[in-house]
DNA sequence: TCGTTTTACTAAATCGCTTTTCCAGAGATT
DNA sequence: AATCTCTGGAAAAGCGATTTAGTAAAACGA
């Protein structure tokens, strides 16, 4: 039943308590009250004893400043827009994790929007946030042009804007870790799938292969370069692309995949092929999403430390709310972490191969 | 830099116009302006003239209603809070994308706060969630007792709380489809992981286990029932479940579990006591968490339609919020599926035993 | 022609809080 | 006694909308 309870009686008061009223039953002027409560140094005037009567009474109703009330005065909202592709993709919802601890702790919370690729809510769901008033705006692999009128910190940021600061991984650190990994287990003939056209990472990853793979001595065979096709969260890409690898003819004895996800499709297109992972082929992946110590065998992957990097977003966000003068990097870049785990092992002998034998 | 851009000169006005402006602009009262703006009833007898002339103005300087303002006055705020165990957990995430895809359709938007399984935090957000005027609740897979003055819905929800809908999967029939499926792949002997002690869903699925095994004629070997112990999102608790299982010594040749991540642990345990899944031991999960497809053997599963019950969540809060004398059912079911996939075959002749053989 | 609708608006009261300005009285100082 | 400085608080001006209750003029009806 929707009735409201019967006609206002004693028990159970239906309005919440407002500051007038509060006021009034004390005597005093609104104005007082909310300079206690909030304890402005405009109250510093005030007697001990008036301000305990303030906040005994405070208590005892229950008082809590309407929300929106103060908002429109102070125009603060204490509420920040967060964007991402999708909440339910793993990446984005770790980030989220790290993101909520700060805001919530610091007495904030968010608005979450998905925009699952399409460009029109790219662009329209900051709007939205906007006129929502948001104080700050937190972008998570995410396009981003727009210079707003709050500050706005992406994370896996896609473009440089000037005025945004861009949580970031060490990509080259990335490269070396997992490239370091394979080489000191011997491997030389190493396979990549790269990331699709539209994704945040795949360029800076790829030319940090590039430049690390240089640096250790491994050349590339471009033969054993593919990509990512489609916009799918599922292995199937993957698979898909370790098939052309395979097709191709050309020998490998490790694959270093784009994220894990795809790294799990790339398994499966091995073990059909007749491989074994890891005595055959290592794979490392990236990301290290929570599955992927769940897969058989477990696997190894560089760490994207999501969590941390949504945390620095909403310390780093907050800290330009609340100082707006301090100076402001466009950069902050977070280490990644190589977590070894069961499909990766030593090269075998004479660079086991697919097709032909090379060398 | 944080300086404003030079003294207010022609371009790029600093605040956003208000009604009261814009009103004078049209030379018209504010209330005029709104009425037509906001198309009340009241409005009718205005020209279309002067409603043209108000709406291009409108557009002209891009005019949006003050978000807290508008929410002052009406005492809604078009927004609803949402509390989850913890964000990144896959589950919860699932709700959540559809809870927002409905939501936002409708132009409201949501705040998220995960409570990680803390008693004090259960407590709070939802406090927290009316003091900034939600209109409305949700909470996944939480344990609830409150009876607010604004609509609930939960999702799996622990205990039935009178005047909140609970969105549920229809547990009989999730027992049903997993178990038949086992039966007549010809398994008798079934061993069961059930779920923890403080989860929502442990004692219902487990109940209808039961029923459905009894109709059946299945009789469950009490040696072959474990239940996972400890509040971690990891497939260990699943492996220790297992181990335990297997040193029972009691034969079975299938195995159903409590979830996906458990069951991934199962696998695991299983194949470290030399057994072959689903060769020597069927596995059924129960979820579909994204990673369930992922699998090496790709798991099969009772798949909760969690997308679906997040938007039928946001869908019957939305009409309770709108339509407040609309009737309320207190329970709203939804329908499992099972997933068949690699983890589940034919039962091995003479009933594949770890320890003794029976019969 | 006079009363009644209808048309086209407006005034003004909120919504609930913040914050600057002001002010009366008490004590302290000159 | 006159001036100054604290004390302890109040008044009032918003913040930017919504909405009820009018109201003057025009149109209509008899």
């Amino acid at each position: 039943g929707a009735k409201p309870a019967s006609d206002g009686t004693a028990h159970a008061a239906r309005k919440p308590m407002s500051l007038k009223k509060l006021a009034e039953h004390l005597d005093l002027s609104p104005a007082t009250v909310s300079l206690v409560i909030n304890r402005s140094s405009v109250a510093d005037s005030i007697p001990q004893d008036t301000k305990d009567r303030i906040f005994a009474a405070a208590r005892k109703f229950k008082y809590r400043p309407n929300f929106f009330a103060r908002s429109l005065r102070t125009q603060r909202s204490f509420t920040i827009g967060v964007i991402v592709p999708e909440v339910s993709d793993g990446y984005s919802a770790s980030v989220m994790s790290g993101v909520e601890d700060y805001l919530l702790q610091e007495g904030y919370f968010y608005f979450v929007a998905s925009h699952r690729h399409r460009a029109d809510l790219i662009d329209e769901y900051p709007r939205m946030f906007l006129e929502r008033s948001v104080d700050g705006l937190i972008a998570v692999d995410t396009p981003w042009h727009l210079n707003l009128s709050v500050p706005v910190v992406t994370v896996s940021g896609h473009n440089d804007v000037k005025g945004v600061t861009n949580i970031v991984l060490n990509h080259q650190r990335a490269a070396e870790v997992a490239l370091k990994h394979l080489f000191h287990l011997g491997h030389r003939q190493i396979a990549f799938i790269k990331g699709q056209e539209f994704s945040s990472d795949t360029e800076v990853r790829w030319s940090n292969i590039e430049r690390v793979a240089e640096h250790l001595g491994l050349t590339i065979n471009p033969r054993l370069v593919t990509q990512l096709e489609g916009d799918s969260p599922s292995p199937q890409l993957g698979y898909m692309a370790t098939k052309m690898l395979l097709a191709s003819g050309a020998a490998f004895s490790a694959l270093f995949s784009f994220n894990d996800i795809s790294a799990m499709g790339a398994i499966r297109a091995l073990r059909e092929a007749g491989l074994h992972v890891p005595e055959d082929v290592s794979v490392v992946g990236f990301d290290d999403i929570q599955s992927a110590a769940f897969q058989n065998p477990a696997l190894t992957t560089v760490r994207q430390p999501l969590r941390e990097m949504g945390r620095a977003a909403a310390e780093i966000l907050l800290k330009r709310i609340n100082r707006p003068g301090s100076e402001l990097h466009d950069k902050h870049t977070v280490e990644p972490q190589l977590i070894i785990r069961e499909t990766t092992g030593p090269a075998p002998n004479g660079q086991r191969a697919k097709g032909k034998q090379r060398r």
